[in-house]
RNA sequence: GGUCCUGUGGCCGAGUGGCUAGGCAGAGCUCUGCAAAAGCUCGUACAGCGGUUCGAAUCCGCUCGGGACCUCCA
């Protein structure tokens, strides 16, 4: 079965062809690295990087380009005399490039946490100030946008009257161009009167003089339009016509849909095949963001140290209860979801343990309904995620095999009874979706060498103990190495496992 | 105001017209020196009202509720 994705601009299920066969160019909206990033900002990196894992999986050879934007966004073309990076940074009395380091490494940080590829290439809009210039001069130079006192804006008008601008985003372009129609949002913008319509965007800003971050152009001193970056670069790396471009579902319009203009100018081709779009976090049914103040940044997810959460959640458990929904729903956070993901995923780890080490030595009577059954599941996997990146259904298949499992190792039901092919493939399949696909990790950072044979002493005392029937020394072992976070199993076959709580 | 999405059991969430999604929480049982873990079993669902259909959570219409975008935004 071919892989199919939703199409956000065909808004259709369309089976995946790459451009170049065996190759994939993927481009996914990176961060704004004026501030910290926020658990609504963890899905699109860790969706994006699961899409990367999975193309891989499928043998393509993948380009994936994930820009910085450290050049700042424009908090409304023109309102704001400073854009957000150079603002922030004289509130805190940092140089803007000292801002943007310390939030670009606070930002990989976090990435490596959740276990996220790095991508091919992460390039800075301030890196491809030259590109950007570039792109808007030949937009100038085919018509589609003209200069105000040192700015420059694209010509939504002209472009939409042989182009579908707002195909994307789903927008009605009448009304975007007619701005009497737009009565809830009476913009007072000094740029507004330079702009031949109100449709219009920016390619190019003059900076006023106290703009701290600013750049030579043909047009005067000024800095980069926000939308520009990203076709500047996307074009740059992956070509005119590229595979894959990712993102927030709030990035339609008008980032996206900009994009699409502008690169469709320049380069005389639409610049995206597929577009794939996540949906939003939300808390207390309510989208994550600054202008909303629930924002749960990273760090306090993974500290805990936050009013709305009663402890603290590895990057696991926060990668997990992402994938355990689909991309494009919504996904409501609350402490409760996180807390049953956190016992989902432990439960689910621990079955995928046992699995590693379970081993048949010789067949026995084969149960033909359940060896079909586990390998019925396992097909599904591939499947799951051919259909538009299933994720979820992958997992709830794998909570079908865990008690099998686990009667496997209690022996509940006989290992032998299944073919040694099917718990091969099974230990196979496992592994290469909860690890190299979904990009899962063991949380158990207590496990480790030094750790193991104090353990296994213990352990063999309380075992002595039990066997003179010495239940008070037994029992301390249990409920002091409990008190201290570790949990004792006695188990069927008479040995005692343990691991962190 | 415009465009679009959505409404599933205590909670989170899959659901392609007909067959138990799954997880967490809850109840009972088995195993166990006791516990934990594990296994087995159980319960309450498809916002409301109409329509299409042999049959609808799934398609259509209306009503009510929630949300997103239209402005920086993952």
């Amino acid at each position: 079965m071919p892989l199919q994705i939703y199409n956000s601009y065909t808004r259709q299920k369309e089976i995946f062809e790459s451009v170049t066969p065996g190759h994939v160019g993927m481009y996914v909206c990176g961060p704004t690295v004026s501030g910290e990033s926020h658990l609504g900002h963890a899905r699109p990196y860790i969706t994006f990087d699961v899409v990367y894992r999975f193309l891989q999986h499928k043998k393509y050879k993948v380009r994936y380009v994930r820009n910085i934007t450290d050049a700042g966004h424009f908090e409304e073309e023109g309102r704001e005399a400073e854009d957000k990076v150079s603002k922030k940074a004289q509130l805190e009395k940092l140089e803007p490039m000292e801002l943007v380091q310390k939030y670009t490494n606070l930002f990989h940080w976090a990435m490596k946490q959740f276990n996220c590829i790095e991508p091919s290439i992460e390039p800075t809009a301030t890196g491809h100030i030259v590109e950007q210039i570039g792109m808007i001069e030949d937009i100038i130079a085919k018509g589609y946008a003209y200069e105000v006192n040192g700015s420059v804006y694209f010509d939504v008008k002209k472009y939409a009257a042989s182009h579908d601008y707002g195909k994307l985003s789903g927008r009605v372009i009448d009304e975007l161009l007619d701005s009497s129609n737009r009565d809830s949002v009476t913009r007072e913008l000094d740029g507004q009167n330079e702009k031949r319509d109100a449709a219009d965007f920016a390619l190019w800003k003059a900076a006023p003089p106290e703009h701290i971050m600013r750049w030579k152009s043909p047009w005067g001193e000024g800095f980069p339009g926000w939308h520009i970056e990203c076709s500047a670069m996307a074009t740059k790396y992956l070509g005119a016509t590229f595979d894959i471009h990712g993102g927030g579902m709030d990035l339609l319009f008008p980032h996206h849909e900009s994009e699409i203009a502008q690169s469709t100018i320049c380069n005389h081709a639409a610049p995206v095949k597929y577009w794939i779009h996540n949906n939003m976090i939300t808390i207390n049914g309510r989208k994550m963001g600054k202008s909303y103040n629930n924002v749960i940044k990273l760090t306090e997810l993974f500290s805990g140290d936050h009013p709305l959460l009663q402890q603290a959640f590895h990057p696991m458990t926060v990668r997990f209860f992402i994938l355990q929904s689909h991309y494009r729903s919504t996904l409501d956070f609350s402490n409760d979801a996180l807390l049953a993901s956190e016992k989902a995923l432990k439960r689910l780890w621990e079955a995928y343990e046992i699995l590693q080490k379970l081993t048949i030595e010789n067949e026995g009577e084969i149960n033909q309904e359940l060896d079909e059954k586990l390998n019925n599941w396992l097909q599904e996997f591939e499947m799951f995620m051919d259909d538009d990146f299933s994720s979820p259904k992958v997992i709830a298949n794998m909570f079908e095999m865990a008690p099998v499992i686990n009667s496997f190792k209690d022996g509940i039901i006989p290992v032998n009874s299944i073919r040694s092919a099917t718990l091969a493939l099974m230990q196979e399949r496992f592994k290469t979706f909860l690890e190299e696909i979904f990009g899962l990790t063991a949380t158990d950072s207590g496990n480790n060498e030094k750790m193991k044979p104090v353990m296994e002493l213990l352990l063999e005392l309380r075992k002595e103990a039990k066997a003179k029937k010495d239940f008070a020394t037994s029992d301390r072992i249990r409920n002091q190495l409990n008190a201290i976070g570790i949990i004792i199993k006695d188990e069927k076959d008479g040995n005692t496992s343990w691991g962190l709580a």
